[in-house]
Formats: structure tokens, sequence, C-alpha cells
DNA sequence: TACATATGATCAT
DNA sequence: TGATCCTATGTAA
């Protein structure tokens, strides 16, 4: 269950396991078995993440799009590995690391015009090297959805998942329901920091943690990772939180410590 | 064994 | 908004 961070990290490790070798592609389903056919034994050239996608350049020209969806993952195993459960699409093996990739929506060989159009729907990503914020900001202001369900938009911003989304507007004060328009520039601006700040610490985080320094005590005693997400009270004052469907998935947010403006409060009084 | 749940996105209505 | 796709895991029964 993947936000961007974690199809980055799979995009580092799989450059340092596979990149510029020959490798064995295979498929225990028949769905992809065809496609598998077509890579085994060509050479691995790159991985790469925008957002949630993960592309695989193959030598030759073949572009693999993977989209982990809610459930897809990868597995490392050690080689050689025993033979691939039902349930792996595609396995991808050199004399060292076997890498098995189980239920992802998307996995399907893209041709380089589908691959550019892929990417030209997707707005910045925090994790590419030189993030665009500015673009990110103005959209943001330019948007009356509420703020939590523009952060998933991945038009807008590639690669926000349910978890940054709730804790980035924690340590940023704001609450889910305000109409992105209405937050000041200094506000996106804070919460762009912090979605760029938990994301690239979470390349590098095998389980999520969003914890920042001056809470990191707090939150060990606790035995907390995060501030509100899937959490029952808030970390900071101990209050409830609250969890609300928006956007289809479960948001959370701590009332006290991400208030709602009082104009919000007049004008909506519903979702 | 059954069921609920999960870090996602698309398409139909 | 609801149905659909996709799988593993934890808890209840």
């Amino acid at each position: 269950m993947p936000e961007g961070n974690t199809i980055h990290r799979f995009a580092r490790q799989h450059n340092r396991d596979l990149a510029g070798r020959r490798v064995k592609a295979s498929a225990a389903q028949s769905r992809f078995a065809r496609q598998a056919r077509a890579l085994d034994g060509r050479v691995f050239e790159r991985a790469e993440a925008r957002g949630k996608h993960l592309f695989h350049h193959w030598r030759g020209g073949p572009i693999v799009h993977i989209h982990l969806g809610m459930f897809g993952d990868f597995y490392r195993r050690a080689a050689p590995a025993p033979p691939p459960r039902e349930t792996v699409r595609l396995r991808l093996a050199t004399r060292d690391a076997v890498w098995d990739l189980i239920g992802p929506p998307t996995c399907e060989i893209v041709t380089a015009e589908e691959y550019a159009a892929i990417l030209a729907r997707l707005g910045p990503d925090p994790l590419s090297p030189r993030p665009d914020a500015r673009r990110v900001i103005e959209k943001l202001e330019r948007t009356d959805l509420p703020i939590a369900r523009a952060l998933l938009d991945q038009r807008i911003v590639s690669g926000v998942g349910n978890i940054y989304r709730a804790e980035a507007l924690f340590v940023t004060g704001i609450h889910p329901l305000r109409p992105a328009s209405s937050l000041t520039r200094e506000e996106l601006e804070r919460l762009w920091g912090a979605v760029t700040r938990m994301m690239r610490r979470g390349v590098g985080q095998e389980r999520i943690s969003t914890i920042e320094a001056g809470d990191r005590a707090a939150a060990r005693r606790g035995g907390r990772r995060f501030y509100v997400y899937g959490e029952a009270v808030c970390l900071r004052c101990g209050g409830p939180v609250k969890r609300f469907p928006l956007a289809g998935r479960t948001a959370y947010a701590c009332p006290v410590d991400q208030p709602l403006t009082a104009s919000r409060r007049r004008g909506a009084k519903s979702r």
C-alpha cells in the first residue's frame, strides 16, 4: 500500500539490483506471460519513479508501466529464489537478486507516446530532484476543493497519499476540509515544506514515521509513528482524533490543533 | 473459515 | 457516489 516514497525506494533498489544487467523475466500469472516473454533476456536499463508510477526502461525500447494501487507490492528475495507463488505477476531475476511483483492493478508495456502522456498528466513530484513548488502552490490557490482532496489529486501534486496528507496537514495546523483557495500563501508554503520533508524522509523508511524532531520523545513514549493518521488520540494534545471519509478515503484530523476557520464554520454545514 | 481492512485510481451512473 | 480491480494480513468466529 504505497505512496510516492515507497515507489521511489523501489526505483532505487531496482536500479541497484537490475540496472545494466541482463534479466530473466517471467510471470506466474497468464495475464502477463506474453509480455514477460518479450522482456526475458533483455538488459534492464533503469527504473524511474514519478509520483506513484514506476517505469522500467528496457534496452531495445520496451517501457513497463507499473502502478501498485492499494495492494500491489514488490518482494525482494535472495537468489536463487523458490518458484513464484501464483499471485506473482512479474518476476525479475538476476544471479544475485529476485524481484517479485504482486497485485498491481496496472502492469503493462507502454509506447513512448503513452509514457509521455502519463507523465504529462502528473503534477510536480515532491521527490523529484527539483520539484516546481510554485506550480503546485499556484494550482492550490486556484481550486476551491477541500485541501485534503486537492492533495490527493495527482494532477496537482503527484505521490502524496493518505498518510502524508493527514500528517502534513496536521503539522501545519490546517484542517482537511478548508478550501485550498482559503489558505494563505504562507500556509501553502509550510504545507509544501512539510510534504517534501516527510516524504523525503519516507524514502529511506521501511515503515513510515512522520514524527518531527521536537516530538520524538513523546512519540517513543506512546509507541507512536504518527500524529493523527489511524490514531484515536492526537499525539500533541491528547484529544480525540476525528475521522471522516474524504475523496473516497478516511481523513484524520485533530479539531484542536487543526481548527476550521470561522468563515468556513459559518459557510458550510456539511461534508 | 470468514470477514474487515489497507499508504490507489478509474470508470459508470 | 458506487462498483470495480488487485492481494495479504490480522482478528473474529
